[in-house]
DNA sequence: TGCCAGGCCCTCTTTAGGGCCTT
């Protein structure tokens, strides 16, 4: 493995989507994107930038987001904001809260600039189900409440929600350092994780940890 | 007019239904 094989094996990028709705098949755009960029466990870089996605966005998003029409009317347009995206997320493994939520969005804007990367998604959700199974529930907020994770008060904005899942991801790491002796835990463990069973997934870690997996 | 997402996951399940998550 060369140097920067090694380098991307252990990138990973941390995204959130703000969008007009829930469905690209139902016509919703993206209206900002945010992503920090882990290296070895560390923030080297980040991403936030608006879209205007060619339509107004409804009141309700406006209150949701805090994300005005005022804001995205001087916004560059969703092709140019996803091209500039694109490097830079390179091929890099990608991360989200709920990732197929923002997997659909990226997929659905990424066609439209015919663009194809070779990442995989892992859902820090459906991680956190496995791992966090007394949290009193798996929405992002909540997370960060339930293990004392420090924020900056700010919601529902891209860069602000990435950063949160980027610190809750970086705490499943650590917490399975502590809680199932995995001193480093791939990424293609943590998709594993997210695909067993919660019932299951207590003593496939404890196999792993002991390297019997 | 009325409707409108999609995938995961649990259970009073599997020939189904509904809550949880994301905007």
């Amino acid at each position: 493995m060369n140097i920067s094989t090694s380098s991307l094996a252990n990138t990973v990028v941390v995204l959130d989507f703000e969008t007009t709705g829930l469905s690209p098949n139902q016509g919703d755009r993206a209206i900002e994107i945010g992503a920090v960029k882990l290296e070895n466990g560390q923030v080297v870089d980040q991403f936030q930038q608006l879209m205007n996605p060619g339509r107004r966005v409804s009141s309700f998003i406006e209150g949701y987001t805090g994300i005005t029409n005022t804001m995205l009317s001087d916004a560059p347009s969703c092709e140019e904001v996803m091209t500039d995206f694109a490097s830079f997320i390179g091929d890099a493994n990608l991360v989200a809260h709920n990732a197929s939520f923002d997997q659909r969005f990226l997929d659905a804007e990424f066609d439209r600039i015919s663009h194809r990367y070779d990442g995989e998604f892992a859902c820090s959700l459906l991680i956190a189900r496995r791992l966090y199974q007394d949290a009193p529930n798996h929405k992002l907020g909540s997370l960060v409440t339930y293990k004392n994770i420090e924020t900056d008060g700010v919601f529902h904005r891209a860069l602000a929600d990435s950063e949160m899942t980027a610190k809750l991801w970086l705490q499943m790491l650590e917490d399975m350092k502590t809680d199932f002796d995995i001193q480093s835990p791939s990424f293609k463990l943590m998709q594993q994780i997210s695909k067993k069973t919660k019932a299951a997934v207590p003593t496939f870690l404890y196999r792993t940890g002991k390297g019997r997996a």
